[in-house]
RNA sequence: GGGGCCGUCGUCUAGCUUGGUAGGAUGCAGGGCUUGGGCCCCUGUGGUCCCGGGUUCAAAUCCCGGCGGCCCCA
């Protein structure tokens, strides 16, 4: 039978689609704890937000980042050191005013991020040049009290794997420098989920609070709008002059280090999701797949040969497993098979492989990759080499199909009227030549009724001329936001 | 920030106008039958009707407040 697969509920109703996936692949237990904004993280969704984790672990690790872990109260006196920092953040954040039934004299908050705390400690153990670089990371929750809409995963009050990094530079440059080693884990790491992207230098106006400049990763999700799934900023010397923290330079004299810091969150979880899923549920990533075949055996006939099955595809199971696949044997008895592959399919699981009557006599097993739900017989002697190459292939199309999605979503062009044509549907990024003045952006922010996420990085100078008339300097980028 | 909709077994939902026995589907448990794309039948299980207050002889239902969810606009 042909079975053909559709992205129809996906992308006219993705809001629903998603959280009908959470909880029907049991991820994520949203809506449902009685605070707002907060989720429960179910094993199945633990296991791939771990071996997330570990991929970050790994980036991290390898470029000699080290891993550390900070209290998550800060008290008021550290976060209010640097005073954009605070303004940027007093709206949002939660305070721990009580021990007990006592005031406390010193209002503790709950971190929302982690640049005062880390800033205070790395003064105290940095004294040297020699010492730096210094890279610190942590993957930890972080609380933010959202005005808006809270969304399951998107937009939530408590960030549950915020992976933040923190690093000390003896000179602008070098902080720049790391910046683009932070441009570059990040590219390799969405690049490895196959998560398609956008680098914006944030204007002005929209960077992170203390920073000199923010570079942002963003990602277009199904329903067009433009979501925020990494951020990497130059700190300059804001923290460290305000904790008065300095180092010995080369020629003698102290001076304040240069700091950088970036993230990302459980966002990028939420991207992978939707932006490989399909009507029927998820497609993961076999690297972040914890269970990446799943073998249904088909029993029929009498109980002998039923049992014959089962060995057949736990003997089947055993071969890949000892190749260092994970598999799954889905040997529930009151489960009809057509039940099982509805059941594994939202779950995103990459390969399934049919073991009947049919292939107990023939060797020659059914597989069926989960992005196509194309299916091939395979023999036994090829089967694991099979496996791992379409486990490969399937991920290299879930790359071509979401960046070729991303690449038609994104409209480049020089006149007002264009950018008007596109704000009719605003799906996706528009790009417009901009003359590096607010008052330009802003206008056309309002005109568009969209958000300007920042210039085209690295830089390039559009022929064209801003709206106003002047000579423009970059591409200015505009899309509904998360 | 502004406006709207909503909260009933684990899930989806009927009941709410017009106050008076909480009903169904699904799930779950047991049994039978089946098994190559969501089988069918029988039996059982499961609800402080979000929380607090008010009105009333009587509140899931009406009123007020809170908490939580969703949608639209900015």
């Amino acid at each position: 039978m042909r079975l053909v697969i559709s992205r129809d509920r996906w992308s006219s109703d993705f809001s629903r689609w998603f959280e009908w996936i959470l909880e029907e692949a049991e991820v994520y237990d949203y809506g449902r704890y009685p605070v707002k904004g907060m989720g429960v993280w179910m094993p199945y969704g633990f296991q791939i937000r771990r071996r997330v984790t570990e991929i970050l672990r790994e980036l991290h690790d390898r470029r000699g980042h080290e891993e550390v872990l900070f209290p998550i109260l800060i008290p008021e006196s550290l976060l209010k050191k640097e005073s954009e920092h605070i303004k940027g953040f007093e709206d949002e954040v939660y305070w721990v005013t009580h021990g007990g039934l006592d005031p406390l004299d010193v209002k503790l908050a709950l971190r929302p991020t982690s640049e005062t705390n880390i800033t205070y400690y790395e003064s105290l153990w940095l004294k040297s040049y020699k010492q730096l670089p210094k890279k610190y990371y942590q993957i930890v929750s972080v609380f933010r009290y959202e005005t808006k809409t809270t969304r399951p995963m998107v937009r939530v009050r408590e960030i549950t794997t915020f992976k933040e990094a923190h690093t000390v530079h003896s000179s602008f440059e070098d902080a720049e420098r790391q910046l683009l080693e932070a441009i570059e884990i990040y590219k390799e790491f969405f690049d490895s989920l196959a998560i398609p992207y956008v680098i914006s230098r944030r204007p002005e106006w929209d960077k992170f609070a203390g920073a000199l400049y923010t570079i942002a990763f963003d990602t277009i999700m199904p329903d067009g709008k433009v979501m925020q799934i990494g951020t990497a900023h130059h700190l300059g010397q804001n923290f460290t002059r305000v904790f008065d923290f300095r180092i010995n330079m080369p020629d003698g004299t102290l001076d304040f280090p240069w700091q950088t810091s970036y993230g990302v969150s459980d966002r990028v979880i939420a991207s992978i999701i939707s932006l490989h899923g399909d009507d029927r549920g998820m497609v993961l990533p076999h690297r972040i797949a914890p269970i990446q075949v799943v073998i249904i055996p088909i029993p029929a006939g009498g109980e002998e040969e039923k049992r014959a099955v089962l060995e057949e595809a736990k003997r089947i199971a055993g071969k890949l497993e000892r190749a260092g696949i994970r598999v799954k044997v889905d040997d529930r008895e009151d489960l009809r098979p057509g039940a099982k592959y509805y059941y594994w399919e939202a779950r995103g699981v990459p390969v399934r492989i049919d073991v009947g009557p049919e292939e107990l006599n023939s060797k020659v097993y059914t597989v069926v990759r989960r992005d196509t739900l194309e299916r091939y017989k395979v023999s036994e002697e090829s089967l694991e080499r099979e496996v791992q190459a379409l486990m490969k292939d399937i991920d290299s199309s879930l790359y071509a199909r979401a960046h070729s999605r991303h690449r038609s979503l994104i409209k480049r062009v020089r006149s007002e009227g264009e950018a008007e044509e596109w704000a009719k549907e605003k799906k996706g990024i528009l790009e417009l030549p901009w003359c590096g003045r607010e008052e330009c952006a802003r206008k056309l922010e309002e005109k568009l009724d969209a958000k300007a996420l920042g210039t085209v990085w690295p830089g390039e100078r559009p022929e064209g001329s801003c709206i106003c008339g002047r000579e423009s300097v970059a591409w200015m980028r505009y899309a509904k936001t998360y």
